[in-house]
RNA sequence: GCCCGAGUAGCUCAGCUGGAUAGAGCAACCGCCUUCUAAGCGGUAGGUCAUGCGUUCGAAUCGCAUCUCGGGUACCA
C-alpha cells in the first residue's frame, strides 16, 4: 500500500537522523508512533505524516523536525515537501504505474492482504424463531451478516455461517395453539384470539398462519389430537419459508442448528452438570442460578426454573460451548441491541466452563425503525408488521441489501420505505451500479463501429477487439502513463480499496465499503466528464480504456464479491 | 436507578487510536447534453460538532458532570 510505503521511508528516515543525532534529545523512535493521514488540501499532496508529537522527545520545534527527516528521505521519485509540522507526500509515476498494474495482474483477488494470521471462524447471524416471517429487523443482520462472511473470506479468514434455530422453548406450543384456531376458523367455526391483551400474548395471531392452516387441511382431515403434531406443522413450514427468503436475499448459511437437536443429545444436560462441578450453581427460591456475577455480569441468572425446565440460556450456553468444541478460533455473534444483556452472562458461562472468553466477539446492532409518510412505526411481531419479505418486495434484493448495510452498526437505522421506493437519485445503490453500467458501456463502445442514423454510413470502431483484449489480457504497465495527470484522484481512489478492505474486516464494520463504492463510483464520474474516453489520440484512448476497465474491475469486486448487489453492465 | 448506543449543515450520515480551513449525499440556488449512458458533472449557500467544566502546545475526538432520544434491565424466547 502506498500508505505503507510512505510511511517506512519516513520511520527510516528518523531512525537515520537519530544515528546520526540530529534530532535533538530524540534518543530513539517507537514504530507506530506516526500516523499517516490525507492532507485536507488535495494540493499539499496524497497523503500526509504530522511530526509534532516528536518535539517533546526532541525538544525541538515540528518544523525544524519535518525539515530534518525530509532531508534522510530517500524519494525516489516522488515528492516530499513540509509545511509546518507536516511531511507533505506526492505519489511519483512508479506507485500510480504499479497500483493499476496490480489491479489487472491480481484481478478478483485486487485488494486481498497477502499474508494473514488466519483464523477459523464461526459467524452466527440472524437466529431467528421458526414463528413467523422474518420482520425488516432481521434483514439488517442477514444483510451485514452475509456482507461480513463474504468479506471476512476475501481477507483470508476461514468462515463458517450458522443459523441457530430457536425450536425448542414454549413459543413453538403457541405457534401449535395459534395454529389450531386458524384451522378451526377454516373449518367454519366462530373462534378468533383472545381480545385480552395479556391472553393476547400467548398466541401469533398473524395472517401468515392462515395458508399454512390451509395447506394443513389439503391434507388432514381436521384438528389433531396432538397440539404437537400442529407445533411441529407450523414450524417446518415457517422454516421452509425463511430458508427461502434467504436464499432469495442472497444470505447462505452454512449450517442451520437446531435448539432441539442440542436438547436431544443431552448437550445442555452435560452443560448444566458441569457447571454445578464448577460450584458456581446454587439454589434459590426452588430453582437453580449460575453465579455469573463472579465473571463481571450485575447479577446471578437462573439456569433451571422452579419447574425444573432449562431457561433459553441455558440452552444458549450449551450451544455456545458446542461451538467452541468444534475448534473455532472465534466466534462472532451478530445480535440486535435488545439482546446486549445476554453478552456478559453467556461470556460469563465461558469463563467458568474454562474456555477463552475473549474468542466471542458479540456485534450488537442497533434496531431498525420504518419510516412511513415520514412517521416511524414501531416494529411489532404481532400487528403492523412489515416483513422482510414485503420490504424487498417493494425494494429489491439490491437496494435492501445495500441500505442494511450501509450504516454504521452501532446508529439505529431509519428505513424510509417511500425513499426507498422512488428509486431515485437519492438511492446511492443506484448511483454506483450506474457508475458501474457506464463503465461498460465504454468498453463495448470503443469496439463498436458507429452506424450515422441518417445517411447509413458507418464509420469503423475506435479500437478493435484485439487490440482491448490486448489491454484488458496482457495489460503492459506503462499503458496508463498518459492518464497520470488527469487521472491521479481516480488511480488514488482505487489505491484506496486494499486499505478500506483490511480496515472495514478487522474492524467487522462492513459499511466503509458501501461507502468507499460511492466515493469510488463519485470519482469515475467527475473522470468521465472532465476526460472523453475514446479520441483520436489512440496512445491516450488506450491509457484511459485501462483505467475504465480498472475501475470496472473494483467496482465490480466490491459490489458482487463482498456486497452481493449485482454489477449490471447496462442499465 | 443501573447497563449499552446515539446527539455534527434543513434531512440522512461520515469523521472519534487528539492535529492543517469540521466533510459527503439529498433538499435549495446557479451553470453544463450536435460527441463514450445528464440515473451524470461543476459551482454557490448552509455549522455554538447537545450543554458545561477539565486534561493538552492543540479537543467533534480523551475525562467528569448534565440534558435529550432509542434499547435493555424476567424463573419469555
Amino acid at each position: 500500500m502506498i500508505r505503507d510505503y510512505f510511511i517506512k521511508k519516513i520511520e527510516l528516515a528518523i531512525q537515520k537522523a537519530i544515528n546520526d543525532g540530529k534530532l535533538g534529545q530524540m534518543a530513539e523512535y517507537k514504530q507506530g508512533t506516526l500516523a499517516v493521514e490525507r492532507p485536507k488540501n488535495a494540493d499539499f499532496g496524497d497523503y500526509a505524516v504530522n511530526v509534532s508529537s516528536l518535539a517533546r522527545f526532541a525538544k525541538i520545534a515540528p518544523p525544524q523536525i519535518a525539515n530534518t527527516i525530509l532531508e534522510y528521505i530517500d524519494k525516489e521519485d516522488n515528492e516530499y515537501n513540509v509545511i509546518g509540522g507536516f511531511i507533505n507526500f506526492k505519489s511519483g509515476k512508479n506507485l500510480l504505474v504499479n497500483l493499476v498494474y496490480e489491479i489487472f495482474k491480481k484481478n478478483k483477488d485486487f485488494g486481498k492482504p497477502e499474508n494473514i494470521e488466519k483464523e477459523k471462524i464461526l459467524l452466527e447471524y440472524v437466529s431467528a424463531n421458526p414463528t413467523g416471517p422474518f420482520h425488516i429487523g432481521h434483514g439488517r443482520w442477514a444483510a451485514m451478516g452475509s456482507v461480513l462472511a463474504n468479506l471476512l473470506k476475501f481477507y483470508g479468514h476461514e468462515v463458517y455461517q450458522e443459523f441457530y434455530i430457536n425450536d425448542a422453548g414454549s413459543q413453538i406450543q403457541k405457534l401449535g395453539n395459534s395454529l389450531a384456531i386458524r384451522i378451526r376458523q377454516e373449518l367454519g367455526e366462530d373462534v378468533d384470539f383472545p381480545t385480552d391483551e395479556i391472553e393476547r400474548k400467548n398466541y401469533y395471531p398473524g395472517d401468515y398462519l392462515i395458508p399454512v392452516a390451509k395447506k394443513y387441511l389439503e391434507t388432514h382431515k381436521g384438528l389433531p389430537e396432538n397440539i404437537k403434531e400442529l407445533s411441529d406443522f407450523a414450524k417446518a413450514e415457517m422454516e421452509a419459508i425463511q430458508k427461502d427468503l434467504l436464499e432469495n436475499f442472497k444470505v447462505h448459511f452454512d449450517n442451520f442448528y437446531s435448539e432441539l437437536t442440542l436438547h436431544n443429545s443431552g448437550k445442555v444436560e452435560e452443560c448444566v452438570n458441569k457447571l454445578k462441578a464448577s460450584g458456581k450453581i446454587y439454589q434459590k427460591d426452588g430453582a437453580d442460578w449460575f453465579k455469573s456475577s463472579d465473571y463481571g455480569d450485575d447479577q446471578d441468572r437462573v439456569i433451571k426454573k422452579a419447574d425444573g425446565s432449562n431457561t433459553y440460556l441455558t440452552a444458549d450456553i450449551a450451544y455456545h460451548i458446542d461451538k467452541l468444541e468444534r475448534g473455532f478460533d472465534r466466534l462472532i455473534n451478530i445480535w440486535g441491541a435488545d439482546h446486549h444483556g445476554y453478552v456478559a452472562r453467556v461470556k460469563a458461562s465461558i469463563e467458568a466452563l474454562g474456555y477463552d472468553p475473549n474468542k466471542l466477539e458479540v456485534l450488537l446492532g442497533q434496531l431498525v425503525n420504518l419510516v412511513i409518510n415520514g412517521n416511524e412505526v414501531r416494529m411489532g411481531k404481532r400487528k403492523n408488521m412489515v416483513t422482510l419479505e414485503d420490504l424487498i418486495d417493494e425494494v429489491g434484493v439490491d437496494a435492501t441489501r445495500f441500505w442494511m448495510s450501509m450504516r454504521n452498526i452501532d446508529t439505529t437505522l431509519d428505513f424510509d420505505i417511500e425513499l426507498a421506493k422512488t428509486n431515485s437519485d437519492e438511492n446511492p445503490v443506484f448511483y454506483v451500479q450506474y457508475a458501474h453500467a457506464r463503465a461498460c458501456s465504454i468498453l463495448r463502445h470503443v469496439i463498436s463501429e458507429k452506424i450515422n442514423s441518417e445517411t447509413g454510413e458507418k464509420t469503423p470502431s475506435p479500437m478493435t477487439e484485439n487490440e482491448l483484449k490486448e489491454i484488458t489480457e496482457n495489460y503492459q504497465k506503462d499503458t496508463v502513463i498518459p492518464t497520470l495527470d488527469t487521472a491521479r484522484k481516480l488511480i488514488l481512489k482505487l489505491e484506496e480499496y486494499k486499505s478500506v478492505i483490511k480496515n472495514s474486516a478487522e474492524q467487522r464494520q462492513v459499511y466503509t465499503i458501501c461507502r468507499y463504492v460511492q466515493e469510488l463510483a463519485s470519482e469515475f464520474h467527475s473522470f468521465y466528464n472532465a476526460n472523453r474516453v475514446i479520441s483520436e489520440d489512440k496512445q491516450m484512448m488506450k491509457a484511459r480504456i485501462a483505467l475504465v476497465y480498472s475501475v470496472k474491475t473494483v467496482l465490480r469486486n466490491a459490489l458482487e464479491d463482498i456486497l452481493a448487489v449485482t454489477a449490471p453492465e447496462r442499465m
